[in-house]
DNA sequence: TAGCCGTGGAT
DNA sequence: TATCCAAGGCT
């Protein structure tokens, strides 16, 4: 099977199975824009109301580049990857000053944007302006990988060189078609194709357009394609994280600029060594002596590296010696915290904190 | 190049 | 429970 073949099977099935996806009912780059950067690592279920939220929020690209940053940190809160949301604001306010407010349709200056990569800007260009720019996700890897047997680390090296080249090579058959918005429609279903069909583990071969075309489904081999380089194990640690309530104001702290959660709100914590089998009473004696009202809440358990409140900041907060431009750390009204931004494990501490007298875990 | 950067769902 | 993985980018 040809490629212009495997181009119309592909855009015949999109046509027939694409999911009905908000940002799908769009062309405003800006809104596409948003969808795709939370879209990086990130399941469409958990984007969904995110998205919408924003476009309320943010509806245009002048109401990013000016929002208060604390307003971006609460509108991505829980959506992991942080980095994202302060370079979505980085790249509007370049847009602003660059290129007078109108979202770029020339693809270097796409990719030139913080937080836009080969791929993100390859979508954009694709599905937004229906430019022959191939894009290449996890979906497409996979797609691809396994539709002309690609084999090596299709993350790295040759393969992934070979794989964006396949995928070039699709769009722009589709882009001499008749097929309305082709390119479009072609990258958006290598992408439908490998998260509804051609999924990673079980696929749906009978159910696939183009398996009659398919490298690893004649051969036998769909289940070792793509390889797999193996990951790099997480190292478990794990915190113990405090509530300290002082006449219903409540002990946080901003992280710092720079690594895990940078500049969003946790409650003052330690770690706790992995042998220790009673976290409390090592969080007390990594503490030290801790004022009768200190009351650990809860572990919060964690798989990332460099995770930690300076001792010396809580400790300065305690004493009331806070100085938040530096240390970071303030007593908050509990009903304001809701206005904060935590991140991971301290989110469902405050979710627990709000659900009542919650017992500590 | 490979490790860092979050979170939740699926198996 | 352990592992993998998701519309990746950055260094």
């Amino acid at each position: 099977m040809k490629n212009g073949d495997i181009v119309q099977k592909l855009l015949a099935w999109f046509a027939r199975h694409a999911r009905d996806l908000p940002w799908r009912r769009t062309r405003d780059p800006y809104a596409i824009w948003v969808s795709e950067i939370m879209l990086q690592q990130t399941q469409v279920k958990t984007v969904l109301p995110y998205w919408r939220r924003w476009l309320r929020a943010l509806p245009h690209l002048a109401a990013l580049a000016d929002a208060p940053p604390a307003t971006l940190h609460k509108l991505w809160e829980g959506l992991g990857y942080y980095a994202r949301v302060r370079n979505l604001q980085r790249a509007a306010q370049i847009i602003q000053q660059q290129h007078h407010g109108r979202f770029p349709r020339d693809f270097d200056a796409v990719r030139a944007l913080p937080g836009i990569g080969r791929y993100t800007a390859g979508a954009i260009c694709s599905i937004a302006f229906n430019q022959p720019r191939p894009v290449l996700d996890g979906n497409v890897m996979r797609v691809l990988a396994r539709l002309y047997g690609v084999a090596g680390n299709p993350r790295a090296g040759r393969a992934n060189a070979r794989l964006w080249e396949l995928a070039e090579a699709l769009v722009r058959r589709a882009a001499g078609l008749r097929a309305r918005r082709g390119c479009a429609a072609l990258n958006q279903s290598l992408m439908e194709l490998g998260a509804l069909v051609c999924a990673p583990r079980q696929p749906r071969c009978a159910l696939c357009p183009v398996s009659g075309a398919c490298v690893a489904h004649r051969t036998g081999r769909v289940a070792e394609l793509p390889e797999r380089p193996r990951r790099t194990r997480p190292t478990p640690r794990r915190f113990m994280a405090f509530v300290v309530d002082r006449h219903g104001r409540v002990l946080v702290r901003q992280r710092p600029a720079g690594g895990v959660n940078a500049r969003l709100w946790e409650f003052p914590n330690v770690e706790v060594a992995p042998g220790d089998s009673d976290a409390r009473a090592a969080a007390r004696k990594a503490l030290g002596r801790l004022p009768a009202a200190l009351e650990p809440l809860a572990v919060l358990p964690h798989t990332i590296t460099r995770y930690r409140i300076t001792l010396a900041a809580y400790r300065a907060a305690w004493r009331g010696e806070t100085t938040p431009s530096r240390a970071g750390a303030r007593w908050v009204e509990r009903r304001a915290l809701n206005q904060l931004a935590f991140a991971g494990a301290h989110r469902k501490i405050l979710r627990q904190l709000q659900a009542g007298p919650g017992k500590p875990s």
